[in-house]
DNA sequence: GCCGTTTTCGGCCCGACTGTTTTCAGTCG
């Protein structure tokens, strides 16, 4: 996750791209794409990794992408990687990501047109003279072109926050549909990852018409992209998200679910299992390959059982260790939204909220918390309608009251600037009176790794500060994570006693799923926190769960789903 | 290039779609 963990999974991804183009075998050009996405999701520093000579431990990398690793490390170049870039322009790998063209096409394209850059695909493509290529002909030029229009248009990755709900409404209505007996979404969406590329729904039923019908009705749909009797696709609205629905018959339900949800390197594992089972799973069922009997499909939990596996909650499907995890039975618990009793983390009129201290308590109690903790902006953070010291007084008073009217405990709390020094924007006097207190950098972002990580772990080393609020300040799509050493926020977490914060907010999901599922392995507590502006935020509860359960963390190690008495404890040492 | 509860060598996930190809290669998810 680290900068140079992204560099290096950069660069094998070009190589694998280059190994393609150049026709190399397929597995070797898969071998450094997964190990590129074993990079990518690796939570420590590839660094600390190598330190301690334990590169080939992870998955995918072998002797080879170790060597490259250890070089880059040493040097910060690969030369197999320079090498091999001088046989091609950089731009021919690039035109692979428009569709139609895979690595055939554009070796073809390169070599009898001379083309080197999309823009030159472009060009050709208008002048017909795409069409005059062996294989290719008008129609695929035309995919080329339409492709490369929609990719100008199409925005990044979307936050799970703005794509999901739009996913819901459209589920929604599909399962009104005439003869839809199950429905669910799919992809990564299911997976609750961060960002989401498309949605992706799979319908159970035996007459694909109504669904379909349904689908391309919707006022939402901008455009159909493609209407079929197993799959349609459509573009969403404003967003611009593509949106696929596949219908499958009832009886391949879970398989269709199984193989649509991936990912990918979850789902090749367990074909390969499969495999040495005698056993082919795709996505109508698992089959015996003998005799092409059909032994399951109908449920997930069928799939899995083939296997003789549990099923997997889709959250941790990642080819991760969840899959030998569930051959021992060891399979974690995971945190869901049930296992909340409070949410600790929201704001009220008296700093940047929009709603009163009340309002919000009426809005947790509906929702079924017992309790909750009114954490608004410290003095300093003045733009966001700080509360000053004697300010915190009065809203300490009213708070109490609040507590008493709605019936459920209101704690009073702040969420605290950390000032640059690591210093806390009241003083320890003050903090002693509350009863949670949230430590978080608002200001000065961009400090040094070394500064950054001082000032965090000083402030956490304040016996009053109780949680350390979205802990890396990144913003999904907007903003990278501040330059901090997680690794010795985690330990300072351990020896202080300091909680980490999962910010539930949609745009933050702060600390990530990776960053999550590092602390956690290291013993670190959590809270879930909405940073709730408005009542109807509470619901992005929802998010931060995923989050946390994405980076498998089970309900006893999160303080918001300890029972009353037993937080109050806690918060009281 | 990776990997091992069938293997340290010989495998490596699976199927649909589509356009142009007359028998299927290439691309995609």
């Amino acid at each position: 996750m680290s900068a140079t963990n992204l560099e290096i999974a950069r660069i094998f991804a070009q190589i694998a791209d280059l190994l393609e183009l150049k026709q190399e075998s397929t597995f070797r050009v898969n071998a450094y794409r997964k190990g590129s996405r074993a990079l990518e999701s690796l939570a420590e520093d590839v660094q600390a990794v190598a330190a301690r000579g334990e590169l080939r431990k992870i998955g995918g990398i072998g002797a080879s992408l170790a060597e490259k690793i250890e070089e880059y490390l040493r040097t910060g170049r690969i030369e197999y990687f320079d090498e091999l870039s001088k046989t091609l322009p950089p731009g021919v790998s690039d035109l692979m990501t428009i569709p139609e063209v895979g690595p055939k096409t554009a070796l073809l394209l390169y070599e009898r047109l001379g083309i080197t850059d999309i823009d030159g695909l472009e060009r050709a493509s208008r002048a017909g003279k795409v069409r005059e290529l062996p294989r290719l002909g008008a129609k695929i030029e035309q995919n080329i072109l339409q492709g490369i229009e929609r990719r100008r248009q199409q925005t990044a990755r979307q936050p799970l926050g703005i794509v999901l709900p739009q996913a819901q409404a459209v589920l929604e209505v599909l399962g009104a549909a005439a003869g839809v007996e199950a429905l669910s979404l799919a992809g990564s969406i299911r997976r609750m990852r961060d960002t989401i590329a498309d949605i992706d729904i799979v319908v159970a039923t035996r007459a694909p018409d109504p669904v379909m019908e349904a689908l391309v009705g919707l006022p939402q749909v901008a455009r159909v992209l493609s209407r079929g009797a197993t799959l349609s696709s459509v573009l969403l609205g404003v967003s611009g998200v593509q949106c696929d629905v596949r219908v499958v018959d009832p009886a391949s339900f879970g398989a269709a679910l199984q193989y649509f949800t991936g990912s990918k390197d979850h789902n090749v594992r367990l074909r390969e299992m499969a495999v040495r089972r005698g056993l082919r799973i795709n996505e109508y069922g698992v089959f015996r390959v003998a005799d092409e009997v059909r032994v399951g499909g109908k449920t997930e939990e069928e799939v899995y059982g083939a296997l003789d596996l549990p099923w997997i909650p889709p959250e941790i499907r990642e080819a991760q260790g969840e899959i030998e995890l569930a051959q021992r039975g060891e399979l974690p618990t995971l945190v869901s939204l049930a296992d909340v009793r409070g949410d600790l983390h929201m704001h009220t009129t008296w700093s940047d909220g929009d709603d009163t201290a009340e309002t919000m308590a009426r809005a947790a109690k509906a929702r079924g918390y017992e309790y909750i903790a009114i954490t608004d902006h410290s003095r300093s953070l003045r733009f966001a309608g700080g509360v000053g010291i004697d300010d915190l007084h009065a809203h300490a008073r009213v708070v109490q009251d609040v507590g008493d009217r709605v019936g459920l405990r209101v704690l009073m709390g702040s969420e605290v600037d950390i000032l640059p020094d690591g210093s806390l924007d009241y003083p320890d006097e003050v903090l002693r009176t509350l009863d949670l207190v949230i430590g978080s950098v608002h200001t000065r972002l961009r400090m040094s790794q070394e500064e950054m990580t001082r000032r965090v772990v000083t402030a956490m080393q304040n016996p009053h500060l109780d949680i350390l609020g979205h802990p890396t300040g990144r913003l999904v799509g907007q903003r990278p994570p501040f330059d901090l050493d997680l690794d010795a926020v985690i330990d300072a977490a351990r020896a202080t006693g300091t909680v980490l914060e999962i910010n539930a907010y949609p745009e933050r999901l702060d600390l990530r799923d990776a960053h999550v599922r590092l602390a956690r392995d290291r013993g670190a507590l959590f809270e879930i926190g909405t940073d709730a502006h408005r009542r109807d935020h509470l619901r992005v509860m929802e998010y931060g769960i995923g989050t946390a359960r994405r980076g498998w963390v089970e309900a006893p190690g999160v303080i918001n789903t300890w029972p009353l008495q037993r937080l109050l404890d806690f918060l009281e040492d």
